[in-house]
RNA sequence: GGGGGUUUAGCUCAGCUGGGAGAGCGUCUGCCUUACAAGCAGAGGGUCACAGGUUCGAGUCCUGUAGUCCCCACCA
């Protein structure tokens, strides 16, 4: 060994080393080869405004798993990273830093805003780039991409030209989600509701040219200044004749027509309802229905406009609490309810969003959806678990046209040109350009894009495209696509779309979906509720290994997961044991040991070993095909605590004292399986499974660009491992008797084995010796067997000579309650195979198997009546 | 108002296409057995929410009920 591995599993120590070996030395990188498969990932950008979240080390850690494992099965497995401008987030972020300074957006101007926005980019924009590394991720650095670098920001141009000419965006004047502390419109997606306990104001209008009033409730009183109509079911008999007339508007005592609308439900409230066109979607399309007037009565902050000048200024929820004041000075207000209602929110700030009429650029969603709807039916993509694709189908078949115009400064600027003499729009992806019809130039319209809008076109837009590139022909279109189902809505659909339509092809063909990390308690992590727990500290404490494994292991698809500090510390524990093996074979090596492969003529142990870790690697491949990374990682781990650590290694221990050909051996069989289990471990514990191999092999190849294993009919070994498993129970049944009769192992006894399997137990009596606390074995040797425990198996009959310690009843007791034990199996078994539905249907291999279970019963039984003989007679 | 998840050992969760219930942590008993006490050897602990149904056979499939969590939806 050149260099020895320290003595306690420190990953503090060699983690980032390992990280940038495999970094300079090119581990990462994907080459375009045609002697190759391709194999790829985009990751979902993170925002360059974020830090690392437990949600992001969860959603990285499984696509590092998943490339990891794809790039050692030979595939040139490309994972393609890059961060996204997360328009309105991050314009936020810097907007506040300027007030600090006490600078405006205004007084700034756009360019010397933007400006100083990419400058916030280069100095914050690599922060979360440096925490992914920090995890482990091998996303190949050299293809890293931005939302608004040169290229994505040409196919976004490509992408909206392309739109607009095939009708598919259009600008409108329509009702639109407003944020008043983002200054900016949303997209239905970006409006998160959620219940609020408020009030419902009764009020009544004076009918005019009577002294009747009609009673109406609402949750917004303040949007009375802007209603233009009152609306009444039109097979409502109540308020039938009053259609056409009037009321008079209390407050603003604006004259304004009763409607009828089928909008309106009878049953509810009074059946009477305000309309208010510019501030309710719902009053907007009853206003557009009969030609009402829309009187906007907010500013884009959402104060009161100066047309009510006793209101004017006043934000939206001071301007209620007076205008209600003012209700009951002129009698109008009837009565006060508590309600509790569904209102809006913005989803990056929490404001209630105020419903605002205003020109917009929107995409029309129809003619997109549908195909893909389809290319999910069809299964070109397919969500893993299966259960998403009705969230996603719900979804586009309830799709309304999405608002993609944005008023802030940060992000793609919407390619539209307007010419201010003759109103003439151009839409082009030139940077500037001059009226067709007037000749003059053209001002550039001064809104950007949704976030979203860039984001959808990611898994091609990074290849190259519009481009037909080497990169595109040979990556795209991707394979998995690895994300949150919290952002189905937001971001796969509109890949799914963007894709479809613009390269003809799905974007990707599996979608696995994961769920949130929630904290111990199973609250979700967040800022206010300050309970979030950071990647990077765990990191710090029990290494990424640790973090990743915990992360990867004890969860299924799709479904939310608690992070709990003694889940990490046992995924610790983990890596620890593996390391001190390690250690353990390490240091039992010659100093010029040279691994030349398996020996020629394993022993039954061996082979025992080398046929369990061949089905290992059989049924890790299947489970990770089918996307089951929490069911592979637990296999790995059961094998090498259990197979290869508390059994394995321990039986090598004597054969290693004894020296000779079969520590020779040993010492093979001990670093070959230790190889094939750190390949295989290594998708989910990069860092300490490469630190090992390097020592292991002296530093001569990466474990990285190793071979994954896979299923080898050669090292399958069925009988030997039948075989063996006969001396591991009989050590089993030894240890469990000497516990039940207190005695420590410390003190070693005989053993006397009766056994129709006398070769494996005679070349195994070591193993007893050093596993059983045996002094010595005596096989079939005729001695008696008085004063014995007994410890029985179906194929041996072990007595341990105790003298004073052995008290007949309770060997007696002991036995019984043994073979009453084995009866119920004899019965539960007898009775299936009895049953003649099972044998009829049940398959022909199952029936084998229990067949052989209840053999393997009675011959137990049978061992079991022979000691109990043995006691009565005595 | 729709849709979905979940209900398995004291706690947190696995359990793939139906074939005698598992892990980690915790608990109890022994062990410093020279890789590991971040460990080793044992033990205890579950009518798999409830009620029906399909089946030779159900934790697993179907129906219903209940608790719980989430998503979507324009009842002012």
């Amino acid at each position: 060994m050149s260099k020895e591995l320290a003595k306690s599993y420190s990953p503090k120590d060699f983690e980032d080393r390992i990280y940038s070996a495999w970094n300079e030395k090119g581990c990462f990188r994907a080459e375009v080869d045609k002697n190759k498969k391709p194999y790829t990932i985009v990751i979902p950008p993170p925002n360059i405004t974020g830090q690392l979240h437990m949600g992001h080390a969860l959603d990285e850690t499984l696509q590092d798993i998943l490339i990891r494992w794809k790039r050692m099965s030979g595939y040139s497995a490309l994972w393609l990273p890059g961060t996204d401008h997360a328009a309105i987030a991050t314009e936020a972020k810097i907007v506040e830093a300027m007030r600090k300074e006490g600078i405006s957006k205004e007084e700034l101007g756009r360019e010397g805003f933007m400006e100083r926005a990419w400058a916030w980019k280069e100095q914050y924009g690599g922060r979360i780039v440096e925490q992914l590394k920090k995890l482990g991720s091998s996303c190949d650095w050299s293809r890293e991409r931005f939302t608004m670098d040169e290229g994505c920001s040409k196919a976004v141009k490509e992408v909206f030209v392309k739109y607009y000419e095939k009708g598919l965006i259009y600008r409108g004047e329509r009702i639109i989600n407003w944020c008043p502390k983002c200054l900016t419109s949303l997209s239905d997606a970006e409006v998160t509701y959620e219940d609020q306990a408020g009030h419902f104001w009764h009020l009544r209008y004076k009918i005019k040219g009577t002294e009747d009033y009609l009673e109406l409730a609402t949750t917004r009183p303040e949007t009375l200044l802007g209603d233009t109509a009152v609306a009444v079911n039109p097979k409502d008999e109540r308020y039938k004749k009053l259609v056409g007339k009037t009321v008079i508007l209390p407050i603003v005592h604006r004259e304004i027509p009763i409607i009828a609308d089928d909008y309106v439900e009878m049953d509810f409230g009074t059946g009477v309802v305000k309309i208010t066109p510019a501030h309710d979607p719902n009053d907007f399309e009853v206003g557009l229905r009969h030609n009402l007037p829309v009187i906007n009565v907010m500013n884009d902050d959402a104060t009161i406009v100066d047309d009510y000048p006793e209101y004017a200024g006043m934000d939206r929820y001071s301007a209620r609490e007076k205008i209600v004041e003012d209700l009951e000075k002129e009698g109008c207000l009837v009565r006060i309810e508590d309600y509790s209602h569904n209102v809006g929110t913005c989803y990056r700030c929490g404001t209630t969003v105020e419903p605002k009429v205003s020109t917009q650029w929107f995409v029309k969603m129809k003619p997109l959806a549908e195909p893909a709807i389809k290319a999910v039916k069809d299964g070109r993509t397919k969500f893993v678990p299966e259960r998403f694709d009705k969230i996603y189908f719900h979804w586009l078949e309830n799709i309304k046209d999405w608002c993609i115009s944005r008023q802030i400064w940060w992000g793609h600027r919407i390619p539209a040109f307007y010419c201010d003499d003759c109103g003439e729009i151009t839409v082009t992806k030139e940077n500037s350009c001059k009226c067709p019809k007037c000749g003059k130039e053209m001002r550039q319209d001064s809104d950007t894009l949704d976030t979203w809008f860039s984001s959808a076109l990611w898994p091609f837009s990074t290849l190259g495209f519009p481009e037909k590139t080497e990169d595109f022909n040979y990556f795209y279109p991707t394979n998995t696509l690895v994300t949150g189902y919290d952002i189905i809505f937001f971001w796969v659909i509109r890949m799914m779309f963007s894709a479809l339509e613009n390269t003809g092809e799905v974007p990707f063909d599996t979608v696995l979906i994961h769920g949130l990390v929630r904290d111990s308690q199973g609250r979700k992590m967040s800022k206010s509720l300050g309970n979030g727990i950071d990647p990077l500290e765990v990191i710090e404490q029990y290494g990424a290994d640790a973090l990743r494994f915990m992360l990867a292991t004890g969860n299924s698809p799709g479904n939310d997961m608690r992070y709990i500090d003694e889940k990490v510390k046992s995924a610790r524990n983990f890596a620890n044991k593996l390391w001190n093996a390690s250690r353990f074979i390490m240091m039992n090596l010659p100093e010029d040991f040279e691994f030349t492969g398996l020996p020629e003529n394993p022993e039954t142990e061996d082979k025992w070993l080398i046929s369990k870790l061949n089905t290992l690697a059989k049924e890790v491949n299947e489970n990770l095909e089918k996307y089951e990374l929490g069911v592979a990682s637990q296999k790995i781990y059961d094998f090498i605590w259990d197979v290869y650590c508390d059994w394995y290694i321990e039986l090598t221990k004597s054969r290693i004292q004894a020296g000779g050909e079969s520590k020779a051996k040993a010492q093979s069989v001990l670093v070959w399986a230790m190889q094939g289990m750190l390949k295989l471990l290594h998708p989910f514990m990069p860092f300490i499974t490469e630190e090992i191999w390097q020592v292991l092999t002296n530093g001569k190849s990466m474990i990285i660009l190793e071979n994954y294993p896979v299923y080898d009919e050669s090292l399958s070994y069925p009988d030997e491992e039948k075989s063996f498993d006969r001396i591991i129970s009989a050590i089993k049944a030894v240890r469990n008797t000497r516990t039940e009769m207190n005695v420590p192992p410390s003190v070693r006894a005989k053993l006397i084995i009766e056994t129709d399997f006398p070769e494996i137990f005679r070349s195994c009596t070591a193993f007893f010796e050093k596993l059983a606390s045996a002094s010595s074995v005596e096989i079939n040797s005729g001695d008696k067997h008085e004063n014995c425990a007994n410890a029985v198996t179906d194929s041996a009959r072990i007595f341990i000579p105790m003298d004073e310690l052995v008290d007949k009843n309770k060997e007696i007791a002991r036995l019984e309650k043994e073979k009453a034990k084995v009866q119920k199996d004899i019965d539960f078994l007898s009775n299936k195979l009895n049953n003649q539905g099972f044998i009829a249907k049940a398959p022909e291999k199952l029936i084998e198997t229990e067949r052989a279970k209840l053999a393997k019963a009675e011959e137990k039984m049978s061992k079991i009546n022979q000691s109990l003989e043995t006691f009565r007679n005595a």
